[in-house]
RNA sequence: GGGACGUUAGCUCAGUUGGUUUAGAGCGCUUGCUUGACAGGCAAGAGGUCACUGGUUCGAUUCCAGUACGUCCCA
């Protein structure tokens, strides 16, 4: 049967993948092996496939396939986490849709509706990343919220508790009053926004004077506390200890100094109100002021907005705006740029808000981190975010870890009373009980009187956890399987998470099994559209991956998310780099055809020239399979990836098979089909992590494979010594073959018409090795020696040897000593350039015996050159 | 405002501790091809003051300083 002459992933990608998964090849246990673990970027559970996941997860892939194939114990890890945010959002949504308020329910009621959500959406991100080919050990699939992994989590909440590290602190926090919950410094996206500066007088108590003060928010005076002002401004001298009237509230607040204050901008006069700005609230404790909170968790106003109360704050701003206009407070307005914070989860404008929340001290955990990185122990790639990293930790902030939600890990805090300090920690209920009735020496106290915090626990709580729990290092830490994958090898994630989770990991590392979690953290960049933006379901700018590769294949997407995405890089996405690795799979699977094509013959005998393409192929793969061995210890994958593709497709099917290819309609000899065939298969070796699909169906397709002859679990060949002479032989060769190649279609000579090559070779650099081949591709009646040529020649050269080929047509001699007084020209130059350095004694003296030899062969080969080109200038122009 | 990183061909990037024929790759572009595996292909070709200005050096895309622009952190 005729095969295609296209490529058609569609018919083998989910083969294969079946096939693998049936054979258990993904699913690793330990062994006397070496291991090799990567454990993926949990993501979120109800969660689909963009860009980013493809990128991250190719790598991931490429990684671990590798890994496998140097016969390694390689284990991938999968899983999602709970995203207590977006997830929570979502299921709020999905009930307003039904008209559900979740205010309404009670927290049990909710928990059922998000566990039906995660149920039905969760796992379809996996599903989506078997399409992609991802090697992941699906039986070892875990969830942050699994009944091992909750229990790992609240473990070592109490564990923290106990050593002191966690704490309750009232603090300014950001505030998302669409979610009515905090979120974390990170999960605030700032953008500009048009507003407006608006100049407020302040009347000085008990005089008819005033002071003018400049804000963006006039509907927080009534949380004023006091106004301040740089202590070195003359301005304001007189003001010194006086107090003034907050407009509207009718409160009186002091007028204080402090060098924080700007006296360039606005009036350099400025309102502090503690409760609700975080410059506001270190000036205020700095100042003993008193804090006024003005919102609800909502933002609306309470009742410190007096006849506000209940309004919105952006409802009550243009409120209070008109009220302090007609009260003549309001001097004037401007137009104003500024960044606003808004929630990255909701979008709502985030409120600096004071609250009790629930801490982890950071600082004393963070050291043996910061170590960790700086000295290598855990090698960040690219190197560059070291220092990024340095900075964080160096400033880390103690970590706020609860959040007003519902869905996730809920805080085992127990309060029995209204204080501050009336609670216990513990695993559960009835420890809590205990503990509790031991605290308050109450021993009447019940499980009734208790009251577990409504909070939950940020996700990145769970999921700092992740490469430890998921072995269960955490409940049982000398375990067999944490003893054997952990520390794991590589770490592939975004650097825009390096703090969230990479450091937070590794500082997990360090408390909970004495060493770090990974070896290296390879930082991938963030895809953005051809615009430069990042790809984003909100802007719609993303394709949708499995789309993608439905059109390309999956081979064909993974080489084009690759070929461009050096580490730390952005990567600026292009369908047209998808459609390059689907041509590349086209190339592939037709030279496949080729060489299943034809009828070996065990009776022919291996000519010459087939015997040195193997011999020459076999060198120049082993120097393309050290180069890729080489890159990959750097992390450098698409460099590795265009060595294999330049390999295959240059080397392999652009030359080595046009060598080797039988004439029409006759057979190939046995030693040279065998040696192709063999290069094949190391090329399909060599190709299997990037593109596994094609390269498993190539294997099979070309020899009968014994069960369990798989290319997924082959060996990856070896590097070998590579002749370098052959190399060397093969290049002169190459460039003989351009150079005639070119002759042709400058003259329009087309292949079949045969031509003869004439050599001078007065410098004695022609390397005969390869001349049946060039004969060969050059389809040439003879390559002979000769001592001069006659008119009507039309040559060029190759190192210092002139190569000619007599053509019965006039020379056009204008346009050929055009081209040569051009290359006169060059070689002029470049001897120049050579001679400058030689004639500088400095030079000479100073740099390495080496270089100045190197200099000296240059200038000889130019001199060289130039005396041939006089010489055809000189024969032409006679 | 403070800091980090970057600026090399139309695009995306290499350039390995300053010297390798006066800069490389892939894609794109131009021209010509039914070349008996492949037009998802073959062959040939064009294209760069290495952001700018100084400095160090015998010699700078490479090291240093400044400027401009860009991206990202932090405030």
């Amino acid at each position: 049967m005729e095969i295609s002459s296209k490529y058609n992933p569609a018919t083998t990608e989910d083969k294969w993948y079946k096939y693998w998964t049936e054979k258990k090849y993904f699913h690793s246990e330990p062994d006397e092996r070496e291991p090799y673990t990567i454990v993926i970027p949990p993501p979120n559970v109800t969660g689909v496939l963009h860009m980013g996941h493809m990128l991250n997860n190719t790598i991931q892939d490429v990684l671990i396939r590798r890994a496998r194939m140097l016969g390694k114990n390689a284990l991938w890890v999968p899983g999602t986490d709970h995203a207590s945010i977006a997830t929570e959002a979502k299921v709020v949504s999905k009930l307003k849709e039904q008209g559900i308020n979740k205010n309404e329910l009670s927290r049990v009621d909710f928990l059922e509706h998000a566990w039906e959500w995660t149920h039905k959406h969760g796992g379809i991100i996996l599903q989506q990343l078997k399409k992609l080919g991802a090697s992941c050990d699906w039986e070892r699939t875990k969830f942050t919220m699994d009944p091992d992994m909750s229990e790992s989590v609240l473990q070592v909440f109490v564990d923290l508790y106990n050593k002191g590290l966690i704490y309750r602190g009232y603090r300014m926090v950001n505030w998302d009053p669409e979610a009515k919950t905090t979120v974390s410094d990170e999960e605030v996206i700032h953008k500009e926004s048009q507003g407006k500066l608006y100049y407020l007088r302040y009347q000085i108590k008990n005089e008819n004077d005033f002071v003018t003060i400049a804000t963006t928010r006039p509907e927080t005076i009534l949380g004023d506390t006091a106004v301040c002002y740089n202590p070195t401004d003359p301005r304001f001298q007189h003001l010194k200890g006086k107090r003034v009237i907050v407009p509207i509230a009718n409160r009186s607040i002091p007028l204080i100094e402090d060098e924080y204050v700007d006296m360039e901008f606005g009036t350099g006069c400025l309102k502090i109100t503690p409760a609700h700005d975080p410059n506001d609230k270190i000036i205020g404790d700095k100042h003993q002021l008193e804090f006024i909170d003005i919102f609800n968790d909502d933002a609306s106003l309470n009742e410190y907005g007096l006849h506000y109360k209940g309004m919105d704050r952006f409802a009550c701003r243009k409120a209070i705006v008109k009220e302090l206009e007609q009260l003549k407070n309001l001097v004037k307005t401007e137009d104003y740029q500024n960044k606003v914070g808004t929630s990255e989860r909701t979008g709502a404008v985030i409120e600096p808000k004071l609250s009790y929340q629930w801490f982890l001290a950071m600082e004393k955990l963070a050291e043996p981190a910061l170590k960790a990185v700086m000295d290598d122990t855990v090698k960040l790639v690219p190197e560059k975010f070291k220092n990024t990293y340095r900075h964080w930790m160096e400033n880390v902030r103690d970590w706020n870890i609860s959040r007003q939600l519902w869905w996730g890990h809920r805080i085992p805090a127990w309060f029995y009373g209204d204080g501050m300090e009336d609670f216990v920690v513990a695993m559960d209920e009835n420890e809590a009980l205990e503990k509790a009735r031991k605290k308050t020496a109450n021993s009447q106290l019940q499980l009734i009187d208790l009251k577990q915090d409504e909070d939950v626990l940020d996700t990145w709580f769970s999921s700092w956890l992740w490469p430890i729990s998921v072995f269960d290092g955490i409940r049982n830490p000398e375990n067999p399987e944490i003893k054997y994958y952990y520390p794991t090898n590589d770490l592939v994630t975004a650097p825009e998470i390096l703090f969230f989770w990479v450091a937070r990991m590794i500082i997990a590392g360090y408390e909970y099994q004495n060493e770090k979690p990974f070896q290296s953290v390879y930082l991938t960049g963030i895809v953005r559209d051809k615009q430069g933006r990042k790809m984003s379901k909100s802007l719609g700018n993303s394709p949708d991956p499995i789309e993608l590769i439905n059109t390309y294949g999956a081979d064909g997407v993974r080489v084009g998310m690759l070929l461009t995405s050096p580490a730390g890089n952005d990567l600026p996405f292009d369908e047209a780099l998808c459609e390059q690795g689907r041509n590349f799979s086209n190339k592939i699977w037709n030279a496949m055809r080729l060489v299943k094509g034809w009828e070996v013959d065990s009776k022919v005998k291996q000519t010459e020239n087939a015997q040195l393409a193997v011999d020459w192929f076999n060198a120049r793969f082993n120097q393309a399979l050290a180069q890729s061995e080489d890159l990959y210890s750097k992390y450098r994958l698409s460099e590795a990836l265009m060595t294999a593709y330049k390999l295959t497709w240059d080397d392999f099917c652009s030359w080595y098979l046009e060598m080797i290819k039988p004439p029409m309609n006759q057979p190939i000899d046995k030693a040279t089909y065998e040696a192709t065939i063999g290069f094949f298969e190391n090329l399909m070796k060599l190709l299997h992590p990037f593109m596994p699909f094609i390269t498993e169906e190539i294997w099979h397709l070309l020899a009968d494979r014994k069960a369990g002859d798989d290319l997924i679990i082959a060996s990856m060949p070896k590097a070998q010594e590579v002749d370098t002479k052959l190399l060397e032989g093969f290049d002169f060769a190459a460039e003989t073959i351009l150079g005639i190649r070119k002759i042709r279609a400058e003259k329009n000579i087309p292949y079949r018409d045969p031509l003869e090559v004439l050599i001078i070779d007065k410098n004695k650099t022609y390397n005969p090795q390869f001349e049946g081949i060039i004969a060969r591709l050059c389809n040439l009646t003879s390559i002979a020696q000769v001592e001069s040529v006659e008119e009507g020649t039309f040559g060029f050269r190759v190192q210092a040897t002139e190569i000619y080929i007599p053509l019965n047509e006039a020379i056009d001699v204008e346009a050929e000593l055009e081209k040569l007084h051009e290359e006169l020209k060059y070689y002029q130059g470049f001897l120049k350039s050579v001679d400058k350095k030689l004639s500088n004694e400095r030079f000479v003296s100073g740099a390495p015996a080496a270089v100045v030899e190197l200099e000296h062969k240059k200038k000889a080969d130019a001199e060289s050159k130039i005396t041939l080109i006089e010489q055809q200038i000189k024969a032409l122009s006679s």
